[in-house]
DNA sequence: TATTATATTGACACAGTGTTGTTTTTGCAA
DNA sequence: TTGCAAAAACAACACTGTGTCAATATAATA
């Protein structure tokens, strides 16, 4: 009981670390960032950061959980609530946060992101829309898994490529997109 | 004149730079190696290192330069010489140099490596191929870079895979699986 | 052999790191 | 309100790595 009350500093002097970093990162690569300007931009001492976090990637990685646990929670919630269970329509909604919603997503998402967690990202979502890549399609299990990580590495490219120029297309065109090269075998599916 | 001979001396201090730094990413990222464990191992006076770069960064980018230019050269060699126009068969040469020729190439492409430079020794590839990919299938301009982007960023993704899981494909599989996915509309057209 | 470019060496001040012990602040409960 | 823990702030520590310099040594070659 006291543990969780006591919390609340934790958490602030915690979120105050993120801030800080993702603050950081728009600016330059997480290499380049000593944790004494991490502390000093977030106004905490540098001892209190080791009390938190034993380095910028060990708090990097922690930024990087705590969103993937969001999308994934994001995600059910979609799939649940709205009865939307079209791949299209998650994808849309998955870049409309990504543009709109979160100051953490366009960084973890952009050039100077960690391109693993990205992958790990694309993978959630394609994973969890319970989605079997052109399944069939391909002759074995290698094709697939080969088609897979084909599928995700482009997908976050486009993303990357859409970020990093100042995302002209809209979430729907971008949604539009994504889904074309990847599950639609007939161009012109859609739209 | 002079200077081409005094070249030697220098050029020796820079390859032995090269391999050692390449040496050590095989074992950790470049973001954990410091300046004088990469002098120690290349049994370089660290003062002297900075009279040829300036930084790890710095001397990476040099190794791949290097790398992209020989990849240049051997595809238009590949091209000019054997009159092979038929891309697969410029994608398994490229194949079989990767996973036979080049220690340095193995590094780079690997996770440890630069992924900057992933994406620019492929988007090379396929310009140096000549070709526009999937010209005149897609609407539009920005339909084909799209796909230009997203094919770019899968194929880079599935090499790394490859490299990361031990090439238990040959490298005809893996000419054939990305000239699938990339290049053939229609599946089994190959083989 | 003398010249010249380069590498080596050791020293320098300086940045950032990780840790420790002490003091101050904070939130909550008696 | 006061007192008590828990957490943060602070200051000091030794240590590692950085970048630069000036003096010296070592090769190749003219």
């Amino acid at each position: 009981m006291k543990e969780l009350k006591q919390d609340r500093k934790s958490r602030y002097t915690r979120m105050v670390l993120r801030d800080s970093l993702v603050e950081l990162m728009k600016t330059k690569p997480i290499t380049k960032i000593t944790i004494k300007e991490l502390c000093e931009n977030a106004d905490i001492n540098r001892s209190t950061f080791y009390s938190h976090y034993s380095n910028q990637y060990d708090l990097l990685n922690s930024i990087e959980e705590e969103t993937l646990s969001w999308a994934k929670k994001s995600i059910s919630y979609l799939m649940d609530k709205h009865d939307i269970q079209e791949t299209k329509n998650i994808l849309l909604e998955m870049f409309k946060s990504i543009k709109e919603n979160s100051q953490h997503l366009q960084v973890l998402m952009s050039e100077k992101g960690d391109i693993d967690f990205q992958k790990r990202l694309f993978a959630l979502i394609y994973e969890e829309c319970g989605i079997n890549l052109a399944a069939g399609e391909h002759k074995d299990e290698d094709m697939n898994e080969s088609y897979f990580v084909f599928v995700v590495n482009g997908s976050v490219g486009l993303i990357q490529h859409w970020l990093k120029n100042g995302m002209t297309k809209s979430a729907e065109e971008m949604a539009d997109i994504i889904y074309q090269f990847t599950f639609a075998r007939e161009p012109n599916e859609m739209k």
